[in-house]
Order: structure tokens, then sequence, then C-alpha cells
DNA sequence: CTAGGATTTAGAGCGTGCTCGAAGTCAACC
DNA sequence: GGTTGACTTCGAGCACGCTCTAAATCCTAG
């Protein structure tokens, strides 16, 4: 599971100084642990060529948290990293492929619309144990009143 | 991925023969794979007892097709394995622990509607997206006539 | 009775997405 | 100039949920 760093940090978010962010910080802003944040550069997510310092560390800089965000987002959707990195990719070579890249989206969102309507769906069936689980304890059950040989687990 | 064996089957259903239903029929019908429901009793989500053959072949009823079917409505929602069968057991532990399956629906009815929430949330983005792709097509680029510099992907 | 497809088991394998670790480097402060 | 803690790489490890395999057995149609 993705570290539960607390969420991307609330509230209005000091700006970022000259020498850009430590990873730790940038972690911190957008709410994914450091190794995490590597291992999306590794996994090619990561498009906006993060600074470095002298030493070989990176430097964050508000280009790259926006991007980052955008991907951790997509991510929340279930967009896979394969496809993100796709569309990193079509992102990255510039202009031109707007058709590539609303074609990916959409695909995608039919997908997540499909989803939020299959959980809504049978979100139903999670409200209708609730609801027979309350009247069973209201009831003090009364000797199962009702739906005496039904599967009504 | 689960394998898609198309849809549980739509329409009637033609009801179950007396000696019940081969894993291949159950699995038609309940639209996961013959696979996939020998790994769910043997991970301990059907507390319906299957019935065998002498032979040691599954036979099932429409009780077992019923428990699975909530089985994998669960899945569907999210609810990992472990908490399928944490239930499961509540279940078949019969009435008396109806304040612990209840606990169990509301927490995962919480998890779900957070995870709702924040999908939601996100096809803002995909949606955002979509519109500027659409945009930029539709103006034939005219050299992004808004936002020239914003991150605007 | 026989052939051949379906089913059985237990265990191994796999795809995904992180998550961790080791060994070495860097940098900030005293 | 040290010490100390953050950071580096990159490969290994892990949790999850299937998915597949092999070898044996079953069962049904012919």
């Amino acid at each position: 599971m993705l570290e539960v760093n607390p969420p991307p940090v609330s509230g209005l978010v000091p700006s970022i100084p000259q020498s850009g962010l430590s990873i730790a910080e940038a972690a911190r802003r957008t709410g994914v642990s450091a190794h995490t944040l590597r291992y999306y550069e590794r996994a090619g997510l990561v498009i906006t060529d993060v600074d470095r310092t002298h030493g070989g560390r990176r430097r964050y800089r508000q280009q790259d948290l926006n991007w980052i965000t955008v991907c951790t987002k997509l991510r929340a959707t279930g967009m896979p990293i394969k496809t993100i990195r796709r569309y990193a990719e079509l992102v990255s070579a510039g202009p031109g492929n707007e058709q590539e890249r609303l074609a990916l989206m959409e695909a995608h969102r039919a997908d997540v619309t499909a989803k939020l309507a299959e959980i809504q769906e049978n979100l139903k069936v999670i409200d209708r144990k609730i609801g027979v689980y309350r009247g069973r304890l209201a009831a003090g059950d009364a000797d199962r009143l009702w739906a005496p040989t039904a599967d009504t687990n």
C-alpha cells in the first residue's frame, strides 16, 4: 500500500525557495513517500526533469510538484503506472499529439465511470446488510421475525 | 486480473437441477473463473459447504451461488479477501454476532464512500484535461491561444 | 468398455505497485 | 575538519489476488 503520508499538506503552502525542495519536503507536499517519488521517476512518470545539486541530490521546483500531483491524481483514479507513463511521454513529446492524449484520457474516463457505477451498485448490497443488522439489533433479534429461512446473512 | 468471464449471465437464469451445477456452470453464472471459485473456497470465503459427487466433484446449489455472489460484490467494492473471510466466519458462526457484522460492514462502507469521493474528485482532473484537448483540437491549436505558459498539459 | 474432456489437489508463478535495504555520498552544523 | 543525518542507486522483497500447472481421477457419450 502507498504509505499514507498525511494528505498532501493542506492550507496555504509556503512557496518554494530558489534552491528547490529536498525529496523529503517534496514527499510531504505531494503526499507520497520519498521512495515512491524515486520509483515514479525510475518508472518514467516524471517528465519535468527534476534538478540536482552538484552532489546529485534532487531539488524539486513548483512545476515538478505540479506534474507529480497530476500523476498521483491519475493513480488515485486507478490509472496504471504504464498508462501514466504513456501519457507522460505524450506530454513530453510536446504539442501535436493532442488526439492521442484525448483518446487516452477518454478511454480512462470510461474505465473510471464504469468502475464508479459498479462500486455504487454494489454499495447497495453493503447498505442492505447494514440495514438488516441494525434491524436485528434494534429488535433484539426477536428470533428473526421476518425472513426466517431466506439467506439474509 | 480477474478473468473477465462475460458478466454473470443476464436474463432469466435457468434454474438449477436437483444434481446441482458443475464448477464450469457455476463459474459462468457467478462471473468468475473456475480457478477463482476454487481459490475462494480455499481462502475460506465459501461457507455454504458446496456439495460433492461421489467422485469428489463440486456441485453448486442456488444458495452457494447466492453466497458467492455476495462475495464477488464485496470484492467489487474493494473489500480485501481477508475481510470477506472474516465476514464469512461471522456469518457462518450464526446469530449472535450481528454487532460485529455491522461494525465490519460500516467500516467497509466508510472506506468505500471515501474511495468514491476521492475518485470523483480526481475525475475532475481527467475531465479538465479532456476539455483542454478537445479545445485545442477544435481550435486547431491556434498556437495555444490561452494559457501560453501555464502547465496545461 | 473406452476415449476424451472436465475436474481434482497443492503448490508454484505472475503482474502490479510499491517498500525496503545496503553501501556509499553529501552537506550542514559544531 | 568531524560527525551526523539525509540522500543516492538499484536490486531485492513483499502483499495481494488471482492464474496456471501437473498428475491423477472422474464421468459421460459412443
